[in-house]
DNA sequence: TGCGGAGTGGGACGATCGTCCCACTCCGCT
DNA sequence: AGCGGAGTGGGACGATCGTCCCACTCCGCA
């Protein structure tokens, strides 16, 4: 590995632990693992991250961050509220069977948060966000809703993540769509009509 | 450790993984805190299990059917279907803020399945178990439904996940118990009127 | 009352973990 | 051109991991 500014190797470190993650588990991130992916010296690695839980803290933030991120309800024009909100979760059950090792991630790295002293706060943190970026698509649409956004959010973003999780365990992805459409309706109840 | 069966000390093992993945994750199960946890020496382990997975495997069987088994919607007379569901969410997030280490632990348990291999089907068949389980719950309400009552129990087990999982971030009970309104609704929307 | 085998304890193996240390290289500035 | 310090590589530390082995104990049956 050649000569790179420590803010460089920070975010190739960065990259090469997400994909770690992604390919074996966050179990399976060691150190070595990171640098080894990242095709750098052991030693690069403290000297840039106090350790490795400092490491998975920011490729927590840095992950869950993009998550939501690429993600969007489609607001194409002449479409209906209910069209609009089934291909959002369609769109998001799209990038779970492309690659549901960085999904399954997710949930690992929430779970590794909740479990690790220090880093609870974070866990919590980061799941606010998720609520935040889902309110602001909520709000994208446009609709008028029959209660704040936010808790249309919050029931957004536990669906989602209620289809995500028995997508993962079963690949059942007749059941998922099944789910999505409920959930479709479940959400588009909460709309006011225009 | 005095002397007991092979399967009384199977089980007396398998209690204590249980124990230990509950209070300190799947990660820190490790051989010699489930024996220690089990006052029984080292050895004894592996003379009931060929290994560490297979324990873990036994583990995730017993603690997942365990789940549901203390679930069930509360059918008492005179209570509106709205009724029913809603306090069977409740009793859900009852159980998940008075365990809240156990709940996430079922998480952890799942996610290991997926990523070790050979226990992927493991999981799979796990949550189909889930979904059965919660199939004779929604059949013992006797309500009617407007479509067949293994998808209500999916919807059903994904809102319940959905919502578990963001009470375990975020610890927002208020927030949970306005996503199990939500859910209720949605699925009270369901029924057929009788 | 022996005796065989199921059950038990403690130690040891090699592998891997996170972290650290120190000698070395080489860029940027005087 | 030389020099200081940022950046790098490789090896080593102690701890812990899963697994294994062997000497030992003691119960149940002949």
């Amino acid at each position: 590995m050649g000569r790179m500014s420590a803010l460089d190797r920070k975010s190739v470190l960065l990259d090469a632990a997400a994909a770690v993650i992604a390919r074996d588990g966050v179990a399976a991130a060691s150190t070595r693992a990171i640098t080894a992916e990242a095709g750098m010296s052991l030693a690069s690695f403290h000297y840039v991250f106090p350790s490795r839980d400092a490491l998975l803290a920011e490729v927590i933030e840095r992950t869950l961050d993009r998550e939501f991120r690429e993600q969007s309800l489609v607001a194409e024009s002449g479409l209906s509220v209910e069209e609009r909100v089934y291909r959002g979760f369609c769109a998001s059950l799209g990038l779970l069977a492309e690659r549901p090792e960085v999904e399954l991630s997710m949930f690992e790295l929430m779970h590794y948060a909740l479990r690790t002293p220090g880093l609870e706060s974070l866990a919590r943190r980061q799941y606010e966000r998720y609520w935040e970026a889902a309110e602001r698509i909520v709000v994208e649409t446009g609709v008028r809703w029959d209660r704040p956004t936010y808790e249309i959010a919050q029931v957004v973003v536990a669906m989602n993540d209620g289809i995500a999780l028995a997508w993962l365990a079963t690949r059942d992805t007749e059941a998922a769509l099944r789910m999505a459409a409920v959930a479709t309706a479940s959400i588009c109840g909460m709309a006011v009509p225009a």
